[in-house]
DNA sequence: CTGTGTGCAAACGGTTTGCAAGACT
DNA sequence: AGTCTTGCAAACCGTTTGCACACAG
């Protein structure tokens, strides 16, 4: 998405494109799985007297339009994502903490057995799952 | 698991038998789906004084020694439940927030495929994952 | 000019921690 | 008796909110 594209897009559904909103887009699109915090630590020296509140609030924002989404990873903070990118399921190790993302068509299987199964029709990409990483699996079991 | 056996297991690892842990055991096996602030409402009536720290320390040893297991469902607090063999998927639904169980093999394929290709053990029993159930998929999209 | 968005600081809910008193072994 | 566990209260972290000012439209 251009930055003329969430413009327009704020600008239609009546809401004020602001120097804080298009930097919060910015780091959205750069950083890899940013955290309400980590986008504003992100933003601070270019944007000075951001504040976090800003961040959770145009978020929110962002969310209504379905410009941005949501991962809850653990028990820390979500994991925002601009949503035009392929949807992905995110892996969290629970040895490093690391996320690791894999294609949502990994689970087609899976989500397709459990829907004829139960009539549950699951969205991989709401949520994290946990695991233990490539790495931390070499050292120990 | 009986009482014997938890409580046999707490001492052959140090730890000590206390009535609270027996209660917060005997609210683990009794709740659905509980979470530490229900585990210590549902205690104060017959251990008048249980703190909730208690409980959060106790859930700690538990899991610790692998007798109890938690899952993160959205941003609310965590639900744990004893460590019953077959181990189960929680799936949550984002409309009316029922837990749906399904038993971990229904991912197996989804498990391998990611190990294949990423190395990422998962553990798909520590974590919920969204959806909409069979229920609240009926009547809309 | 009007009303929305912002910064600040304080409130909030869930969780953790320091400490002294208490209880299990 | 000695050490682990508890209760209490305060600290803590991420998030939300109330308010007055700033600024996009």
């Amino acid at each position: 998405m251009t930055d003329e594209a969430w413009r327009d897009q704020l600008r239609s559904r009546g809401q004020r494109v602001t120097p804080q909103r298009e930097a919060i887009l910015r780091a959205l699109s750069a950083l890899p799985h940013p955290t309400p915090e980590s986008i504003h630590a992100a933003l601070v020296a270019e944007e000075p007297g951001l504040s976090l509140s800003t961040v959770y609030r145009t978020l929110a924002v962002l969310q209504e339009l379905e410009i941005v989404s949501h991962a809850h990873i653990g028990s820390g903070p979500p994991v925002y994502h601009l949503v035009e990118r392929p949807p992905h399921i995110h892996l969290s190790c629970l040895r490093c903490g690391a996320v690791v993302s894999v294609p949502v068509e990994s689970a087609a299987g899976f989500t397709r057995d459990v829907a004829a199964s139960t009539g549950f029709r699951i969205d991989a990409t709401h949520s994290a799952i946990y695991g233990v990483c490539a790495g931390c699996g070499t050292i120990g079991p």
